[in-house]
RNA sequence: GGUGGGAUAGCUCAGCCGGUUAGAGCGCAGGACUCAUAAUCCUGAGGUCCCCGGUUCGAUUCCGGGUCCCACUACCA
């Protein structure tokens, strides 16, 4: 039994996640902790609200709400709407939380101590009708390059040339669209990541390994490129309180720390939000001079995330010289697009988390989204794919198999696993079927491949079908009914083997199909050592014979071309 | 601009560290079956592997150049 810690990408506070979040840190994540749970392996999965920042306070303003309020608001919803999609985290902390702040500005303080930060006054712009000090991005006006009056202090939509906002030729507050805004000395705190250049480069070589290329050449790109001292506060309200060994920071009292100075630090807090709140010892799933020395640390999150788990996070870490563990495997996702184009809130297009829900079960979203992952490219979103995809991945292959087999059993052998006949030449065939499939699907996993994973999930699904037409109880039935027990009693134990496989997927269907079959906890294991016991041919008989099962409620629901259309009309598409 | 990812069947994608007839699912056409949710099973049609060069006995695969899409580019997160 191994021990594996899981963290998914942080959801960012503000609004409920599109499905494109959810495809590419969420999901993956819970699929791969409920694959290690039915595994067997010790598991602790984790997640929070990434709270602070910019977007946040200017949220809250919105809605006329302090900070507190919005986040608190926002997390239960995006904690509620979690729960929907059964994403099985052991805990769902938040980043404005106690433990996240103490370990936040403890990092500060011993950066500070080996001589790693730095105080630096730089210029800012400065929107005195707001009251507040912009990021770049917020400050909007006329490209110097082109002319398009819109141009973000950042970069220029128009020609894409990367701007200074200083560069901008009448310049204005893109939240209030004031021009009285001027440029300001402010003093922040500098991390000294160029002194970290050759470790960090370390840490990476050390693991590129076992990264996939999408990981390791970003972490590469930004070695290359030289690590730059950064900035790791601001002047904003919300945030982590800048201090100095406990003390308020003198000059720094209206000033936070980054938001993505303190987000990474709550894979950590959350774990001590979990331990408090569970009696649990979190040191012993970060501190490697406590226990965290073996096990196995697998992050996932988008691509936009890798240069900050690569390469900003490890110099926090390992700039503070003290034990903590690092992440071992990282899995990044490309982009889930929407028909081609992006996920857009305001033009319409583009379904989010909440109301997926709505539409349909969680379970039909993760199949998709697994089945479809954007693991090698960005991948389009489309309704057509989507209703052929369930409707016959699951609605065909695998509820119509299950409600077949238990259906016929109900019928003809008064709803018990049927007792009579040998084993022939089909059985066999399908035996070896599982024994060159199951362990194809287990490396999948375990290579974190999840399209292959589905893919294979549904070969074996398909290979019942295959399985059940070649040995053809009902007509067995006619004249030998010892020959179709056989079959039927080899397809009920297929229905529970499939309900097995299907667990790191679609739970709640998978717990549908094992509790009317009656599987009880301990039978449901993924592993091999389990599953493989006595030989794949024994897999076909493992069911107590005589034993009474249930047929299930019908697992799905076609998707029909009404509601398409309907749902492409109120979400977009096409 | 820089760095990286991608381009393969009508659609979504595998694959190829160079080697018989390039694969899967969906969709399409035909057939079989009737236990089941008009489901399932079998067979078939369908490809200039983005373009141009190069290396090679042989290139979809390797190399060079180009085209198009996407991400990141450090103060949005």
């Amino acid at each position: 039994m191994a021990r594996i810690l899981i963290t998914s990408a942080l959801p960012y506070i503000n609004g409920v996640k599109h499905l494109g979040n959810l495809a590419g840190s969420m999901l993956p994540a819970d699929v791969y902790a409920r694959f290690n749970r039915a595994m067997g392996h010790e598991v602790l999965f984790i997640c929070a609200t990434d709270e602070h920042g910019t977007p946040a306070e200017l949220a809250a303003i919105e809605a006329g709400q302090t900070a507190a309020q919005y986040c608190d608001e926002q997390h239960e919803i995006q904690k509620r709407v979690g729960a929907g999609f059964n994403l099985s985290f052991d805990w769902f902390g938040r980043s404005s939380r106690e433990p996240n702040r103490k370990l936040t500005q403890h990092f500060a303080d011993v950066l500070e101590d080996k001589g790693l930060i730095d105080e630096r006054t730089s210029k800012q712009v400065y929107s005195v009708d707001d009251k507040r000090f912009l990021p770049d991005r917020y400050v909007e006006g006329t490209c110097p390059n082109c002319g398009y009056e819109k141009a973000r202090g950042d970069q220029c939509d128009n020609c894409g040339t990367l701007l200074d906002p200083i560069q901008l030729i009448n310049p204005y507050s893109s939240v209030s669209g004031s021009r009285n805004v001027e440029i300001r000395d402010t003093r922040h705190l500098y991390l000294l990541q160029s002194k970290l250049q050759d470790k960090v480069r370390k840490f990476v070589d050390d693991r590129a390994a076992n990264w996939p290329n999408l990981t390791t050449s970003i972490a590469y790109k930004w070695l290359d490129e030289g690590l730059i001292d950064r900035s790791i506060t601001r002047d904003l309200q919300w945030g982590v309180p800048v201090t100095r060994n406990g003390a308020p920071r003198p000059g720094f009292e209206n000033k936070v720390f980054y938001v993505w100075f303190d987000a990474p630090v709550e894979y950590i807090g959350s774990t001590v939000e979990w331990a408090e709140a569970n009696n649990q010892n979190w040191e012993r799933w970060w501190r490697t001079d406590k226990g965290a020395d073996d096990l196995t640390y697998v992050q996932f999150m988008g691509k936009d995330n890798v240069a900050f788990h690569t390469v900003s996070f490890p110099v926090t870490i390992l700039g503070s010289e003290e034990p903590w563990k690092l992440v071992d495997k990282l899995k990044a996702f490309n982009w889930l697009n929407w028909y081609g184009g992006k996920f857009s809130t305001s033009q319409k297009r583009g379904v989010f988390m909440d109301q997926a829900l709505e539409l349909l079960p969680g379970d039909y979203w993760r199949w998709y989204l697994t089945a479809n992952a954007p693991e090698s490219s960005d991948t389009a979103f489309t309704w057509e794919a989507f209703k052929a995809c369930i409707n016959s991945d699951l609605n065909d292959v695998l509820g119509n198999f299950v409600n077949r087999i238990t259906k016929y059993t109900a019928a003809k052998f008064d709803g018990k696993v049927p007792d009579g006949g040998e084993p022939g030449e089909h059985e066999a065939w399908m035996a070896n079927e599982l024994a060159t499939r199951l362990p194809q699907l287990i490396a999948h996993y375990e290579a974190m491949e999840f399209r292959k994973a589905a893919t294979e999930t549904r070969a074996i699904w398909a290979a019942g079908n295959e399985y059940i037409t070649k040995s053809a109880p009902w007509t067995a039935y006619k004249t030998s009914v010892d020959q179709a027990a056989v079959g039927i009693r080899t397809g009920l134990n297929l229905v529970a083997l499939f309900g097995v496989i299907a667990q790191p997927i679609v739970p709640e269907t998978a717990k549908k199909i094992l509790d009317a079959i009656g599987v009880p906890d301990d039978r449901r294991s993924l592993n091999p050592e389990k599953l493989g016991q006595g030989g794949y041919a024994a897999l076909l008989d493992v069911l107590p014979r005589s034993k009474p099962i249930e047929v299930p409620p019908q697992l799905f629901t076609k998707i029909e071309d009404t509601q398409v259309a309907e749902w492409t009309a109120r979400f977009g598409g096409g």
